[in-house]
DNA sequence: ATGGGCACCTGGCTGC
DNA sequence: TGCAGCCAGGTGCCCA
């Protein structure tokens, strides 16, 4: 599900509910996520005040007095903050209870979805210490993308995909930056000019600034922190738009597998 | 070093 | 209705 659109939603939608309130309790119901979640963190937490809400990548930070929670939302996550007493339903994994009576709760029905504390600088985590840079950070450019790519045999869709070379893109996104930036996912990644290298940086920020704006994409089941879904569906290019006429052209938008996954383009407008 | 494929899950939809 | 098969927004890890 979430990519950094949706992940930037939902921060921004539990921030000012959330921010400054200690932890009176976390209430793990159910630790099987991607990695199960450690029973000491409900110790380490409780009593901690929450001073910062962030997001790496597509990975929420929870900055704690003493430390902090690294979460993820994996491919079906939502989180919301709800009154304590709301009753829970089926796949909430854990309760994160504030004092003041709200909670912010995790429902993840794939279960991709993780929980982490750490004592230390969260940057220098295992899952976050390899990432690329955010993309809609200065550090992520045109000459970034240029040296990186000269070497990769591997077609630019994946490259948008991995998360060491580039991050808060998920194949919703690396689709539609693509066709923004008119370039085919089949293309080598050694074979992009310098001006396409720039014109792809454009179109990735793009891309994710007016999902952020829209309130993410909502295909199925995500729902941003106040349970509604996200409005960029309609925006879509050509993500899930298979055999539909291109917004720009009007052919019809193709549908192929890359590393068994979708991708989708317009045959004429992307070279 | 790079790249490809698999694994981890549940649920919704399609077609027989 | 039932059931098998396929697909889905992520990403760490293993192997060649």
């Amino acid at each position: 599900m979430p990519e950094l659109p949706e992940v930037e939603t939902t921060r921004r939608g539990i921030a000012d509910a959330i921010l400054g309130h200690r932890i009176a309790e976390l209430q793990v119901h159910d630790r099987r996520l991607r990695w199960p979640v450690e029973l000491g963190i409900a110790e380490q937490v409780r009593g901690q005040q929450i001073a910062a809400v962030g997001r790496r990548a597509k990975y929420l930070l929870l900055g704690l007095e003493r430390g902090s929670l690294i979460l993820h939302l994996g491919m079906s996550g939502s989180l919301r903050v709800l009154a304590g007493d709301t009753p829970r339903g089926k796949h909430d994994h854990f309760d994160l209870r504030l004092e003041g009576g709200l909670t912010l709760r995790l429902n993840d029905p794939r279960r991709f979805g993780s929980l982490h504390y750490t004592d230390e600088d969260p940057a220098a985590h295992r899952l976050l210490r390899a990432l690329a840079p955010e993309p809609l950070e200065a550090d992520f450019n045109a000459e970034y993308l240029w040296s990186l790519t000269r070497r990769r045999r591997a077609a630019i869709k994946q490259v948008l995909l991995n998360g060491r070379l580039v991050t808060g893109v998920g194949n919703i996104y690396a689709s539609e930056a693509l066709f923004r930036a008119r370039i085919r996912p089949t293309r080598a990644a050694r074979r992009l000019s310098r001006p396409e290298c720039a014109a792809l940086v454009r179109a990735v920020r793009a891309a994710l600034q007016a999902a952020i704006g829209a309130g993410g994409t909502t295909l199925r089941d995500y729902v941003n922190s106040d349970g509604n879904a996200g409005r960029f569906r309609q925006k879509l290019y050509v993500y899930e738009r298979g055999g539909r006429a291109c917004r720009r052209c009007a052919t019809p938008i193709r549908r192929i597998t890359q590393g068994q996954r979708a991708s989708y383009f317009c045959p004429r407008c992307q070279h």
